[in-house]
DNA sequence: TGATAGGTGTTTTTT
DNA sequence: ACACCTATCA
């Protein structure tokens, strides 16, 4: 163990073996926060901690699973709770069932569902679906759960009459919710979270089970996971937290930043480690994302260094449209990859998903291999959710959402009609679909409906007999008992990916089977829902990896290029409603700022930053303004290199200097009559006052026409802003 | 039951 | 530009 020590640099020594009360790693990227942690699992366990008494969270499978594996490899006893919050919550919820009021059997209802159970919410609730999409309610909604806001008190503080809808909404979803015996991603935390507060014996037995309390990622933790973190540790004060307030990028999905920034305060006796040891970047790297990050003005303080030395600047690459921006990555790749780095080594970032089509459209012309992580893969293939349905069906037979997605699938002659006189009658009676079909008859329906109904009801009944027999019998006995390989294309279904799809799940739960010794299916099912895609994504096979900013965190390669560097796509805003919000700092802006930052620290050897003068969005072509986080990247040791052709000059550029497109572009801002005259002396560089920002540089400006005109401006006390000329009474100072 | 034309809304998405 | 939903018809 001591050699173990040995791995370590000094401030990782004192997070590894500062055993006892609080503690706050502040984590820089690339700092070896991982090494760190995994190795105060081992050590904690090597010093004679029983490993069930060490409880580790995390945010992703992934990342539990990659801990898991490295603190095997110290050769420490295994059995450590290494797991995400969701998966505590879920295991915790089956195990105090009765205490939270719920049944063990629940069914956890996935992004999709849960989304569909808003849709039927809004409909029940009498609201107005058109400007009510189910999504942005849902994410309402759980914006109100992870603050612990039941229906009750949302309503009850719903002011605005968008407010007042949701909360509507809110109401019904949350029946529907409990009728279904379902409980959605954010009712994991929640019901948890009230349980605790509810019954403080059962936070005083988890901790007793649970000594020492470690949370990775804290900086995206959201109010009811500080408060589960909180009441668990509370007895022991055994929590030790790491994370980057730098890297937190999920303040829109409710994480709240200041669950780290103000740790401290919540435990004054915290020790506070800073690694700030940067082992993956090259100084150009580093530098460049120094200068960037330190215009966030709240944040802590903290400077990632380095040893290393050489290495290649960063280069900044302006192109004339998002063609040539592709083409240029393209043909950058193909010269990497003739250097020796393979693909695989390789990613592409974006903001928005909708970039990354060019992209990929120049990787194949180029035929450069490439894959795209994609949020969603196996667990969403339609076949994959049907068979999962059946059992979720078996386990909870007033699951409807379930039931209602296979009552006719595979088709069995159960028309919209029947189903909608199914739908009704339940609504009426309160029963389940399920609990209708027996006696359909009863229920309204003709009789030819009601018997295939009532057979539908017998297939899943038959097959909820065997539900205690290993996992993947129940599969393989419902998958016969559908005839799922008939309705997959029967003698081609071995030919198609469905069908292969639904003998991957098969394997999955014969793993499943094995590894959990017995667990049942609804162990199963809720470790399956709580999956997410991106726990799927692997390197290594030979492509170059396209995913967005969000995707990259906690990820690393040698060779990365960010599209997009351009104002309103990052930092991203929409709308020009956004834009005059964006007169103020907003934390948003800074988040933003975050996400560039976040991006730019995945990169160990080689970054590029890319910024197209012209991009075609939503099917116009609009001029961009660079991104006023290129200059705040600062130019030492950035190379810029400027691939756009020169448009025809249209008068003499003036002599003042600041501007991005130096050798390029038409600084001079009068292109029409209409503009006014008191701009007529405007320039790409100009020092003007603004009335409420104070003196600032213009920077950039957009293309359109007075009274749309843009302009980029670095403010003196505030940094960038966008500001709308015609809005602005902007007063020209002389230099 | 399926196919298709029109209307709409377009950030990010660890679970 | 494009995907996705809904309504409508064969």
């Amino acid at each position: 163990m001591d050699r173990l020590l040995d791995n370590l640099n000094e401030p990782q020594r004192q997070a590894v073996t500062h055993t006892d009360g609080a503690m706050l790693i502040l984590a820089g990227a690339g700092s070896g926060k991982t090494r760190a942690i995994t190795y105060r699992v081992a050590h904690l366990i090597a010093g004679g901690v029983a490993p069930w008494h060490v409880l580790a969270i995390t945010f992703t499978n992934k990342a539990a699973r990659e801990m898991a594996s490295r603190v095997e490899a110290l050769n420490v006893p295994s059995g450590a709770m290494l797991c995400t919050f969701h998966s505590l919550c879920a295991r915790l919820l089956r195990e105090f069932a009765d205490r939270a009021g719920i049944k063990p059997n629940y069914t956890i209802y996935d992004r999709d569902d849960q989304v569909r159970l808003t849709k039927e919410a809004i409909a029940q609730a009498g609201v107005p679906v058109a400007n009510f999409p189910p999504a942005k309610v849902h994410a309402s909604i759980g914006r109100a759960k992870n603050r612990l806001r039941t229906p009750a008190a949302f309503t009850e503080q719903a002011r605005t009459y968008h407010d007042e809808q949701v909360a509507k909404v809110y109401v019904e979803y949350q029946k529907l919710l409990v009728a279904n015996n379902a409980l959605d991603f954010d009712d994991l935390l929640l019901r948890m979270a009230f349980m605790l507060r509810d019954y403080s014996d059962i936070g005083q037995l988890l901790s007793e089970r649970y000594r020492y309390v470690m949370i990775d990622e804290y900086q995206d933790t959201n109010h009811a996971q500080y408060l589960l973190a909180r009441a668990i540790a509370k007895p022991h004060g055994n929590l030790c937290v790491t994370g980057d307030p730098d890297q937190s990028i999920y303040a829109w999905r409710g994480a709240d930043i200041s669950n780290i920034l103000e740790f401290e305060k919540d435990y004054p006796d915290a020790k506070v480690v800073v690694l700030d040891e940067n082992y993956r970047s090259t100084r150009a790297i580093l530098k460049g994302a120094s200068s960037l990050i330190a215009y966030n003005h709240h944040r802590k303080e903290k400077a990632l260094w380095t040893r290393r030395t050489g290495g290649s600047d960063i280069t900044v690459v302006y192109c004339n449209n998002e063609h040539a921006e592709a083409q240029w990555i393209a043909q950058r790749i193909a010269a990497l990859r003739s250097e020796g780095l393979a693909a695989e080594q390789m990613a592409v970032f974006y903001r928005v998903n909708s970039l990354s089509r060019v992209v990929e459209n120049a990787l194949r012309e180029n035929a450069i291999p490439y894959r795209i992580a994609r949020g969603v893969e196996f667990y969403n293939r339609k076949e994959v959710k049907d068979v999962l349905a059946y059992l979720k069906v078996i386990v909870n037979p007033v699951d409807d959402i379930s039931c209602l997605r296979i009552i006719n699938n595979p088709a069995r002659g159960i028309g919209a009609t029947t189903v909608k006189r199914l739908v009704e009658h339940s609504r009426m009676t309160g029963m389940s679909i399920l609990e209708i079909c027996p006696s359909a008859l009863a229920a309204g329906l003709k009789a030819p409906a009601a018997k295939k109904v009532a057979a539908f009801a017998d297939l899943i009944g038959s097959l909820a007999a065997g539900k205690d027999q290993p996992v993947r019998d129940i599969i393989n006995h419902a998958i016969d008992a559908i005839g799922l390989k008939d309705a997959l294309g029967g003698d081609d279904a071995p030919d198609t990916s469905a069908w292969r799809n639904v003998g991957e799940l098969v394997n999955n739960a014969a793993e499943f089977d094995s590894r959990s010794g017995g667990g049942t299916l609804e162990e199963y099912l809720h470790q399956v829902a709580l999956i997410a895609d991106v726990d799927h994504m692997e390197g290594g096979d030979g492509a170059v990896t396209l995913m967005t900013l969000h995707s990259a965190k906690g990820l690393e390669f040698p060779a990365i290029f960010i599209v997009g560097w351009e104002d309103g796509l990052l930092p991203f805003h929409r709308g020009d409603q956004t834009r005059v919000r964006q007169l103020t700092p907003t934390p948003q802006d800074e988040e933003e700022r975050r996400l560039a930052f976040v991006g730019m620290t995945r990169a160990m050897e080689h970054l590029a930053l890319t910024c197209a003068r012209k991009r075609m969005r939503r099917g116009r072509t609009e001029t961009q303004i660079a991104s006023p986080f290129l200059e705040e990247i600062g130019t030492e040791m950035v190379t810029v290199e400027d691939v756009t052709t020169a448009p025809e000059p249209r008068d003499a550029p003036s002599a003042s200097g600041g501007g991005f497109y130096d050798d390029v572009h038409d600084r001079q801002m009068i292109e029409d009559e209409s503009f006014p005259p008191e701009y007529e002396h405007l320039r790409i560089g100009s020092m003007v006052n603004h009335p409420t920002f104070g003196r600032g540089r213009v920077v950039s400006r957009g293309s359109q026409r007075w009274p749309e005109t843009r302009l980029n401006i670095h403010f003196e006390d505030l940094g960038p802003k966008t500001i709308k000329l015609s809005h602005a009474r902007l007063e020209l100072l002389e230099e």
